[in-house]
DNA sequence: CAGGATCCGTTTCGATACTG
DNA sequence: CAGTATCGAAACGGATCCTG
C-alpha cells in the first residue's frame, strides 16, 4: 500500500510547526533582537496584533519551542526564552536571511546587516549565548 | 542598540517572500518529488486546494521563483520549472527539512528520509540537476 | 482530460476596545 | 503591561464549472 492518488514527498518539513506567518517572525526576534516580553513582540515593524501573538506564544510554549517563565496564572512578568528546539532553528533562520539578501536585496531594510549564515562560529556563539540566557531565566 | 516604538530587527527573513502555509510546499514538490504539472501538486498529500494553488503559483511566477512554460495564453501543458532563486532555497530546505527531523521526529512520515543538510555535496548535485532540468523545459 | 476560474460556507486574521 | 473579547475583512477548502 504505497501509492494511491495522493503522491507523497520523500521529506519532511517541519513546515506544520514554523510554516505561518508569524511564528518565524517571533522566534527571529527573540534571537536577533533579543526580545523577551509580550509587548517588545508587538512592536516589531511587521506589526503583529496581539491575539495572534498570544495564540502564537501560547503554540510556541505547547511545542515545546519557547518556555515561558513567571506565575503561570497571572503575570505582568511573563518572560519568554528559547528552548533547545528554538535555539536549533538559528541555522535555518541565517540561511533563509541569506537567500533573501542574495536573492531579493530589496526586501532588505537599511538596518538589516547581520549576516551569519556560513560563518559556523558565529551562529554557535550566539546559540551559546542563548542557552545561557535560557538557564538564567528559568530554563527547561 | 538603540529602541523606539517600533523596533526593528537586525536580519531581513524572507519570510514576506516564502512565509505562508503553502509556498515552499509548493517548491520542496519541485525539488524533491519532481513535480512539473498543476495535478500533481494538487496531489501532495498536504491537500492544497486549486484555486490557493493557482494563486501560488502565479505569485511565484511573478517573483521569478519559477517559470512557467507552454503557450503564455493558454496551454494544456503548463510546465512549471524552478529558477535560480527557487533552486537556491534547497540549502534552506533541507536545513529545516533536517531541524524537524532531529527535534520532531514524530512528525516524520515513514517515506521521508533524505536528509540533504550537512551534505554539500549531495546539494550541490541536486541543484546542479533542477538548473539542467530548467534549461531543458524552457529556461531563463 | 488538464489547467484554472468561480462560487460559497468556514476558518483565520487584523484592529481595536477591554479586563485584571 | 499581559493578555482576552469582539467583529468586520480576508484567506482558505471544497465542489463545480468553464475552456481548449
Amino acid at each position: 500500500m504505497r501509492q494511491d492518488t495522493r503522491s507523497t514527498c520523500p521529506i519532511s518539513t517541519g513546515l506544520e510547526i514554523v510554516g505561518d506567518r508569524w511564528t518565524l517572525l517571533v522566534i527571529r526576534d527573540m534571537m536577533f533582537a533579543g526580545k523577551r516580553h509580550f509587548r517588545e513582540f508587538l512592536q516589531s515593524e511587521e506589526g503583529i496584533s496581539s491575539n495572534v501573538l498570544a495564540d502564537r506564544l501560547a503554540m510556541l510554549v505547547e511545542r515545546g519551542l519557547v518556555t515561558r517563565a513567571g506565575d503561570p496564572a497571572h503575570a505582568q512578568k511573563a518572560i519568554y526564552s528559547l528552548t533547545e528546539p528554538g535555539i536549533a532553528l538559528l541555522p535555518v533562520i541565517a540561511s533563509l536571511s541569506r537567500w533573501a539578501q542574495v536573492h531579493f536585496p530589496a526586501t532588505r531594510r537599511p538596518e538589516a546587516r547581520v549576516f551569519l549564515d556560513g560563518d559556523e562560529a558565529a551562529i554557535a556563539a550566539l546559540q551559546q549565548a542563548l542557552r545561557r540566557e535560557h538557564l538564567a531565566s528559568g530554563g527547561r
